[in-house]
DNA sequence: GTCGAGACTTGGAAGAATGTTC
DNA sequence: GAACATTCTTCCAAGTCTCGAC
């Protein structure tokens, strides 16, 4: 429950509002009769038109240019060349961390199995909170001993993360070993609660088991941890973002989860080009989106995105079941009509092959329905998915319409990256 | 090194607009 | 064209991160 439920918000009058706007521009006029703004200044190196301060906490509330404006675009453009200037030393990154996993002095460990947990799992940073002015919620650097539950299963050890995150979402997720058995492996994949160790990480992660048992057990006093004690109890995001700026100039925490978001698409989406099923996938506009939106639905499950259960969920589903029992009683009857005495062959198979089509459409339907109902895909094509990634796919393949995945105010956010973006991106 | 002000990005909910089905 | 479903858009809270003061 969040500490400041109930508060009524005050009204903001002009009196409130600071304007900012460039020294040589005439400031705009107060449209209140008998009001005036509390100020006007002119801030030449910051971004926001106007501010004022949120009556109940005080905090700044700022007025910025829309998402489609030059000055975003621009600023978007910088985000995702910086995680692509990421993709290009991560390798190394990723060998300094495997290094600081086993390093003897403390806060070098626990910087690199934090860092190791943000760059696997693409969690967040996790910033101090005030639990008496805002909601409990934590990230990776403010994970407590009561979030963590390590255990063992078959293929080895498991660390299960149970927390709330932004927004208060939660997070449930069990990395564990990727089974040998490969039809166990296919099975476990589909289920978003589940995530498997990076092939070749393996020993990385029975060194990160180790560290964690130490840190969820002791701190570096020899004291034994309570369930509300910090995991990585020497770590703040500001000393975290240090280290990571010796690693990369510019790099941050946030930094690894666009990266990551938009590298997964870019894998998804490029399975495409050897797929057995290519020519499937193809085949019309519908069957291509769905295989985008299956790699879209790859980064919301890494990243964690969700929402609400649309309340009329059950009805949706027993009417679908309803609809298709019809379909099927259609097809009983039509297979029963085969064998009466002078029916017209022909038309009948010909109706029982469009019926079993429609079956398998309405079960696909019912399927993708279900598997999207709590998972949100629009979040990470806002904010964390390179736009040029996208560009380039429905350029190289098949020439498919932008249209069909950015709408009309994506793609006014994302002009930048349709007018640079070509097939080779 | 810590703290807090300040500036910006990310996020889901809700309502509006549009599409689909009967 | 009514009823319902889906998608789009807006709203603003909740995050991340930097920087300067102490």
């Amino acid at each position: 429950e969040h500490p400041k439920m109930g508060k009524v918000k005050g009204v903001i009058a002009p009196e409130n509002l600071s304007m900012n706007c460039a020294l040589d521009a005439c400031p705009p006029k107060c449209p209140l009769p008998g009001h005036a703004w509390q100020s006007v200044c002119h801030k030449e190196e910051t971004t926001w038109l106007a501010f004022y301060r949120d009556t109940i906490n005080g905090e700044f509330k700022y007025i910025f240019l829309s998402a489609g404006s030059s000055l975003k675009g621009q600023s978007d453009r910088e985000k995702f060349e910086k995680a692509r200037e990421l993709g290009k030393v991560v390798g190394n990154i990723r060998k300094k961390i495997t290094s600081g996993l086993r390093s003897s002095t403390s806060v070098t460990m626990q910087q690199n199995t934090a860092l190791w947990f943000i760059d696997l799992l693409a969690i967040r940073a996790g910033n101090e909170k005030d639990t008496a002015e805002e909601a409990d919620t934590v990230g990776c650097c403010s994970l407590r001993v009561e979030h963590i539950t390590l255990g063992r299963d078959e293929e080895g050890p498991t660390i299960m993360f149970n927390f709330l995150g932004k927004d208060s979402i939660e997070y449930k997720n069990t990395l564990k070993l990727r089974p040998d058995d490969e039809d166990k492996a296919l099975e476990l994949e589909d289920n978003p609660q589940i995530s498997f160790v990076r092939h070749g990480e393996e020993e990385n992660f029975a060194q990160v088991f180790k560290n964690m048992e130490r840190l969820v057990r002791k701190s570096d006093n020899g004291k034994a941890k309570k369930p509300t004690d910090d995991v990585f109890d020497e770590l703040t995001t500001s000393t975290l973002n240090q280290y990571l700026k010796e690693l990369m100039p510019g790099l941050t925490a946030k930094v690894f989860r666009t990266f990551n978001a938009s590298f997964t698409l870019d894998q998804e989406l490029y399975k495409l080009e050897d797929h057995p099923r290519k020519k499937e996938f193809m085949k019309t506009d519908t069957t291509q989106l769905k295989f985008y939106n299956d790699a879209n639905y790859q980064v919301a499950i890494l990243c964690n995105h969700s929402r609400a259960v649309s309340k009329t969920f059950d009805t949706q589903m027993e009417k679908m079941d309803g609809k298709k029992d019809e379909i099927v009683k259609e097809l009983n009857a039509a297979k029963k009509s085969l064998k009466e005495k002078g029916a017209d062959k022909e038309k009948i198979k010909k109706k029982i092959t469009q019926l079993e089509e429609r079956i398998h459409k309405h079960e696909t339907q019912k399927e993708i329905k279900q598997k999207l109902a709590g998972v949100a895909l629009g979040t990470s094509k806002l904010n964390y998915l390179d736009p040029r990634i996208t560009v380039a796919w429905c350029k190289k393949f098949g020439d498919f319409a932008l249209s069909k995945v950015f709408n009309k105010t994506l793609q006014t956010k994302f002009k930048w990256a349709i007018d640079e973006a070509d097939e080779n991106f």
